[in-house]
DNA sequence: TATTTTTGTTAGTCTAATCTAACTTAATAT
DNA sequence: ATATTAAGTTAGATTAGACTAACAAAAATA
């Protein structure tokens, strides 16, 4: 006889579990650490309601938990949440190159999709979009083991006359910044040459492509990431 | 004094309730009557829940309820329900005809994304589709108002010598089934002339495209719904 | 028609996830 | 150093959504 076993769904984390460990993980300082305050704001959910899922992440091995310390995600934790956050970039990605979604819209739409249980949903995004490091923010997308390779980056305003650089990352989008980067043909992975820097304002005269000439504002400069090659 | 009113995430009903009223339209007979205890038995869900929940629905007004009676969506609860339906086969269409999933793949996906709450993003999956009226299996998909378009369909083996029809739906779909057509290049649309039946076994023989004669089982020709054309 | 079976309901329990009120510990400021 | 404020916890209530056990109504059958 044999017996029937459904797997239909195998949810290890609940929704909210997952909200939780995303924040944490986004909230943590450079000791991995989070205070119950800062994400009790962050979730918009009270004060106990995050001290007892605390413990129970803690039971779940997720969390590090003792009272009156500050809050920390484990390795175990922590890849749970790099696996949440990859899908959420990912999801985002999809939908802007391969929908045609602008990039305000994608948020709310991969905070949703950033739960769905499907691997094979991820891999497939992952492949179509040629398996990108990096989101159009220029943050990094976490590999299928939850591990995040950080480059180290300079700002391109850090960078002096002479120097060549590639454009890897965005600090602080907003769409009108993005489309700004579109207008001038910006974009991630391109080569720049720093042709000089105005001292008086710091602006910068770059070549790249085709465009010989180009100036950038201090402003600009000083979000957009470099790698120098 | 500005005062702050949080819309993040207007979610009118449950994920749960949506599974029901889902469940619901698809047992509905032809007067749109369901008994608690098929809705129990396809939902995984003992009786006693599913009562209470019916209870719930009906302050909703989703649907009629009376003690011991059959259940009824209404017709806000049909809208409902074909409006994640609709989410539902956009999705399935959307991964195997943009994303390259196999229709086996495609249905557990599927009824995760269904419950996503963005008509953004259902909309634009219609868009890339051509805003399809039916799914691979010829099912119809409802449109924006919840709106099913049913077609009167025959099935291919009910029609004799001499018809031309087009291909237009498939019933009971196995991957096996569909795999078969993609080998004969059966698609729907396609334009079928029928050029004899073998009265011994029902086996048809038909001309398609720049296949003059090919043979079709009775098996495969009681699984095709065409439109006479 | 009376009995049995199936279907549906009621009552009460449980867990996840939220809340408020009250209390404790830690940090800050006088 | 003490008083005040901020941060964190405990206790207890609430709601959604599930369950079991026991009961009631309707349907099927003898």
């Amino acid at each position: 006889m044999i017996t029937k076993i459904n797997v239909y769904f195998c949810r290890v984390n609940s929704l909210a579990e997952e909200n939780y460990l995303k924040a944490m993980f986004s909230l943590s300082n450079d000791k991995g650490e989070v205070n119950v305050n800062d994400l009790s704001k962050r979730l918009e959910i009270k004060m106990p309601t995050v001290t007892s899922m605390m413990k129970r992440l803690a039971t779940k091995k997720l969390v590090h938990y003792e009272s009156y310390k500050p809050l920390k995600l484990t390795d175990k934790g922590k890849k749970e949440a790099a696996l949440i956050i990859r899908k959420h970039r990912l999801t985002e990605m999809f939908l802007v190159e391969k929908m045609g979604f602008g990039w305000e819209q994608v948020h709310e739409i991969a905070e949703q999709i950033e739960h769905i249980q499907s691997p094979e949903l991820f891999a497939k995004m992952d492949e179509l979009l040629g398996f990108p490091k990096l989101d159009p923010h220029g943050s990094p997308i976490p590999d299928k083991n939850g591990t995040m390779v950080w480059v180290a980056y300079n700002k391109l305003s850090e960078c002096k006359a002479g120097d060549t650089v590639k454009l890897s990352a965005v600090i602080n989008t907003s769409a009108e910044f993005l489309k700004f980067l579109n207008s001038r043909e910006l974009s991630l992975g391109l080569k720049v040459k720093i042709k000089s820097v105005e001292p008086f304002d710091n602006t910068m005269v770059v070549s790249y492509g085709k465009r010989l000439s180009e100036t950038l504002s201090h402003t600009v400069c000083e979000r957009l990431l470099v790698e120098k090659v």
